[in-house]
DNA sequence: GTACTCCATTGACAAGCGTCGTTTCAATCG
DNA sequence: CGATTGAAACGACGCTTGTCAATGGAGTAC
């Protein structure tokens, strides 16, 4: 979708008519800017970002005391910024007795990545 | 660059020892990892995300009065929304008169797109 | 059972965000 | 000139965020 505009030649409007037409815009893309902003909210955080960097980088689950170390935080904040990444459906967690383990979910970037495409 | 890791068999650690082994995590990525998480964060936005979306389906520049129409906020708010896209580098504005023109600055997104892809 | 370990939750705090009404500023029109 | 217009800046308001210390809860080791 591509929409010409009428660039150069503008003109103050006649007295209380719109300034200009406005651009077109199909509301198909709202239910999906709402999912991508929340997705990319959620990235919008370096450390957040590098905990999905780690996670996608190893094919498995990674322990919660793995990531930890990593980072130069306090692990309730860990704890924190992953339920951010659970609840924007980025990663999801398995326990296995005492452990968490994390996993980015697979096609949960997909849809914004396709956008930026 | 994809680290084995040891999943299953893992204990309670001896004493005073950590846990596991960290997860290696390459410095040159945090560098990255700030200004992605900027961009990120700057798309974190339904209204931020829904005007880089106007912006890129129109080859040339949109002007700011041509946007305000498409949502339900004040022009102040357009205004400081694409403030905010300006700062993280997304796009840039040109006057003419009395009218701002707004583009999508080539390349902004081009490295959070790798990333994610 | 008791002690310990990993992780999540809670509560608190400062900082930041989205929103709007009002104001400011530059450019245009008459 | 004065009046008007498009857009940015300012100030204020609630709400959210990132952070930590403290607590809670489930599982393991002895």
């Amino acid at each position: 979708m591509v929409v010409d505009l009428e660039l150069s030649p503008k003109r103050k409007r006649p007295k209380g008519e719109p300034c200009c037409e406005p651009v077109v815009y199909p509301d198909v893309e709202r239910a999906h800017a709402l999912r991508m902003a929340e997705v990319a909210k959620a990235l919008g955080d370096p450390i957040r970002l590098q905990l999905v960097d780690v996670l996608r980088k190893h094919a498995g689950k990674v322990c919660v005391c793995e990531l930890l170390p990593l980072f130069d935080i306090a692990q309730p904040t860990l704890s924190h910024h992953l339920k951010k990444l659970r609840e924007a459906g980025i990663v999801d967690s398995e326990r296995q007795g005492l452990w968490a383990y994390y996993y980015v979910r697979p096609d949960a970037l997909k849809e914004l990545t396709t956008w930026l495409s």
